[in-house]
DNA sequence: ATAAACCCTACCACGATGGAAAGGTCAAGC
DNA sequence: GCTTGACCTTTCCATCGTGGTAGGGTTTAT
């Protein structure tokens, strides 16, 4: 199988593929005579585990800490556990940042009438320092 | 007053401040003999602006559009409105997009009983197809 | 006079991904 | 057998906002 069959079979692109592998996340793949990387029904699991971590939100480093796990037999679920309740940390802050910035942003804009007048509590709410929380 | 004393007035990096008026930002300020920037506490207000903007999440391509409204008096509210409401839709888009990582990341990590063991619904989830929704 | 604190420019780095350039390879059709 | 198109290869550059570092000049206070 060519990059270009693991890319369409895995979601991930051959471009992210060959970046995966130098920058040491898979292995490097056997290669034909020609130089083309050859891919086998299992390189097309790890790359789609690949995918899916990377769906939920994973970094690339954290995604090699679960591969290790995954490779690991003996490994701990609670290793995997730590790894995803840090991500979910992660995530609700993410969350809580973006849904502040919302609930402002959304404050000021209701409060402009957004029409051809210039005056516009949004450029107010900038131009002055928020209200003490 | 140098760029220090505008950093800190502004909430702005000195940094930052060097690299927004080399992407046209902001206007190149005026200089001492020894090539110092100078700054005023318009440009302060200025830098403040883009801080606030920044806080709530717009990009500087957005906030060259914010200032180019605040700048203009004859403006119409209707296009500062405009641009917030484009940015709110797009946080919405950003909160979805996590929420729903969470989401599914939760339902994992609550399956998995997070002990010594191997067995590890996490990693099954990532092994595994999601199901279809 | 010297040291500390400041300023300057010009680089490089992140993280994950896409794009483009410039070239080699393979398979199908003529 | 040759051409064409679809594939593959590597290498470099771009994004976006920010931080760091190196190597140098300036100002201010002791």
């Amino acid at each position: 199988m060519n990059i270009g069959d693991a890319a369409r079979a895995s979601g991930v692109s051959a471009k992210m593929i060959r970046h995966y592998e130098r920058i040491g996340l898979i292995r490097t793949s056997s290669r034909t005579q020609a130089g083309y990387r050859q891919y086998h029904e299992r390189d097309v699991h790890l790359l789609r585990f690949i995918r899916r971590a990377r769906d939920l939100g994973f970094s690339l480093d954290q995604i090699g800490q679960l591969l290790s796990l995954w490779d690991d037999p003996g490994r701990a679920s609670a290793d995997v556990k730590r790894l995803a309740e840090a991500h979910i940390a992660d995530l609700d802050a993410r969350i809580t940042a973006l849904t502040e910035m919302r609930t402002t942003l959304t404050t000021l804009a209701q409060a402009c009438h957004g029409d051809h007048r210039p005056d516009c509590p949004i450029l107010q709410g900038l131009a002055t320092p928020p209200p003490a929380s």
